[in-house]
DNA sequence: CTAATCTCAGGCGGACTGAGATTC
DNA sequence: CGAATCTCAGTCCGCCTGAGATTA
């Protein structure tokens, strides 16, 4: 139990820290992750769908996200012209100048674990790794 | 990042699972966390803040968490009677059983983490140990 | 037709802030 | 007196279920 016990308080020191961060820029850690996805796909647009479940979110969550994205201006919506059912979200400059700041001091603190070197954080990836393949979150 | 992600994602992993065994004994995960900690206590009761401080949680959340236990019948409230300031939760015969029967379930789940042994759990837990330390989760 | 996509309404659980009563 | 303890009211966030409109 203690490992689980220490990922479960490790997260709350993490995601405590993250949002933080995150704040003064008008957002939460889960709504960086949305933009953060959405500035590294192709085209800056995705279906809401793509983006739950590259997220691993419900989708009413991922509505909920990015309609608090559309209102402080960091994504649009349009509708997806490859699917009428459809709609895309799309980051906007404002949305790509956010992520940029906030990764830069993310960056700066570490991302959250200043207290391991880099193989120490490679091995704490490898290992997670194993459980998140047992739990098909990982694709291998 | 990917570190901290990781650990994101297998927390949202274990916390799911758990509270998935935790559901049909009327728990969720973070109730059974301040059950174990009142059934491994010495007298089986504890004050409101020393619940939260163990259990890293605010002082707000402890009221309603114990509130809920003692609806379902797990723990009864006490005064505290070395401070007329404060409440006792103590646990039930209920409760105890409880915290038997779900403990029984999560190891036999091997606490989330069948994926990983037993050296590579030590691993986290040493390498998640020096984060908590760096964090003062840990007195050391 | 079924299945997929998305939204809305609404509930739950947990984290928090602010305020206030009580006692140390 | 200031500080600690606890509770209540209320907000916010994210997760979920259920239902329904629309389209593939």
């Amino acid at each position: 139990m203690a490992a689980a016990t220490s990922i479960m308080r490790v997260q709350q020191l993490l995601l405590s820290e993250f949002d933080r961060i995150c704040r003064p820029y008008g957002l939460t850690f889960a709504r960086y992750e949305a933009l953060v996805l959405l500035s590294f796909s192709r085209t800056g647009a995705l279906p809401m769908a793509k983006i739950g479940e590259r997220l691993m979110v419900h989708p009413t969550s991922v509505t909920n996200t990015i309609q608090r994205l559309e209102t402080a201006g960091f994504v649009v919506r349009e509708p997806n012209p490859r699917d009428g059912r459809g709609t895309l979200a799309r980051i906007t400059d404002s949305g790509r100048d956010a992520v940029k700041r906030v990764t830069a001091e993310l960056m700066e603190a570490d991302f959250g674990l200043p207290a391991l070197d880099r193989d120490q954080r490679v091995a704490v990836f490898e290992l997670l790794r194993e459980v998140r393949v047992a739990a098909r979150d990982f694709s291998r």
